[in-house]
DNA sequence: CTTGACCCTGACGCTACGTCAGGCAGGCAC
DNA sequence: GTGCCTGCCTGACGTAGCGTCAGGGTCAAG
């Protein structure tokens, strides 16, 4: 007759592990004896090891009970679920394991690597890093939308960094990141923007992919711009009063006026 | 300003998800509406994007904030501690697969190669199913403690089911396995079983590697045979006045009488 | 008689949420 | 105004497999 503390100990478990098999009903209760401890004998050293050998293969205790009884096809084919699993199980950490090796060579989160290579273009260029996290932010938006859309996108984006033009008013844009609403030199800067706009709004409008993108998301990234920027607000009516509307997708305005 | 559920969609995970955040402090709770709703902005959903990233490479949610706001040499030590246990969690799980085909393989539970080969051999020889499972009993009790010794151990075993004597007592102790205590044939029986032994001990005392087995494990064995077989105790004392006591281990009586 | 090792039950902790349950809020149709 | 649908709120339990107290009783040895 064996105490719990040598029946454990004969198949490599715990004490716990036996009371959480008896609660489980996995190992049935044995007698107790007159002060109340469970009493077991060798077969119970058997079952217990049983039990084991399958646990330590992976299967979920919720099933050992049925395995343990099974009949050679019932247990093959129990067996092929819980093979099953396992790979899926395995598949899964590679697929952890690949991407948070992405994470540790990339240096942006949540970003695929030709928006990293763009903002890394953005900071080349000397822009400051508050702009550089707006951008960031905002194509952390756009990549969870629509991932499949980036690489065109960026493309696109990074062609523009080749135009003077462009470069300017960014910069000019930048400059203006932390002005208040009230600033006296916003206006200029809504004039300039505006012909700037005009000028090559053209080159936009034959099938741009970016014009793809959901009204939803459109308003989400225009958020983010009114968010962050405190100026934000002010430019977008100044820009209106100058024919546009919007900001991530710009809109002429039309009607009276 | 989005609710809670637009929130949850933009970045592709449950508002149950969002909840959890809060609640665990990984995403700070935004401001509430008249009605107590939650309302956030963009930044959140920016921010949300960015702890999925890292909960999808596998990051556990308790690490995701410190890795969120870590220089990029502590993050790449985190990583490197995550991928570890990335791929310990992969091995612990090829090595279940391995496990699990075994038992698939074969035909017993919590047994070597060898045991189940020489299970089968009995088989062959047409000894019964209730004492092949006695046998498999004792195995696995042996296999769990000393499973370094169960190639040797086997290998004597089954030279012994080479010799037509061993055969024949391994018969007539078959027939006797279900008899009750009081079974008028046990005196016999016990007559040529201690003949047996008395013609074959001088080859067993020469450094046989059986008798390293532990003293736990001898009794352990010995009571598996009291326990399954009704008449066991009382071969026993029979086998005990004719001048040996033990079952697993035999040891020859000295003494008066 | 004390001490240390062992046994008992009950309960909380861990991971990352899913899934009710019960109730309020907002907007639409009638 | 009223009913309905959807969405939001909080709180609580369930999952897997035990580990780890907490607060007690028991057993064998010194």
């Amino acid at each position: 007759m064996l105490t719990i503390g040598r029946l454990a100990a004969y198949a490599g478990v715990t004490v716990r592990a036996v009371h959480f098999y008896h609660q489980k009903g996995l190992l049935p209760e044995p007698q107790r004896d007159s002060s109340g401890y469970r009493r077991y004998d060798a077969a119970a050293v058997v079952e217990l090891i049983r039990i084991r050998t399958l646990a330590d293969a992976g299967v979920p205790l919720s099933r050992v009970r049925e395995l343990l009884s099974a009949r050679p096809a019932e247990f093959s084919a129990a067996v092929d679920e819980i093979d099953r699993r396992l790979r899926a199980e395995i598949r899964e950490r590679q697929g952890h394991r690949r991407r948070i090796a992405q994470l540790a060579a990339g240096d942006s989160l949540a970003l695929p690597p030709e928006a990293v290579a763009y903002l890394g273009r953005l900071r080349e260029l000397g822009f400051p890093d508050r702009m550089i996290e707006l951008e960031r932010d905002a194509w952390i938006l756009v990549a969870a939308q629509v991932p499949e859309q980036m690489p065109t996108l960026m493309a696109l984006k990074r062609a523009q960094l080749d135009s003077p033009a462009v470069i300017d008013i960014y910069d000019q844009l930048l400059a203006a990141v932390e002005w208040e609403p009230d600033d006296p030199r916003l206006p200029a800067l809504a004039d300039r923007l505006a012909a700037f706009i005009d000028a090559t709004s053209a080159d936009w409008d034959t099938a741009d992919p970016e014009f793809e993108l959901d009204d939803d998301l459109v308003d989400l990234l225009d958020s983010v711009f009114l968010d962050l920027v405190p100026m934000a607000r002010r430019l977008l009516v100044l820009l209106e009063e100058r024919g546009w509307r919007g900001w991530t997708r710009l809109e002429r305005v039309t009607g009276p006026r």
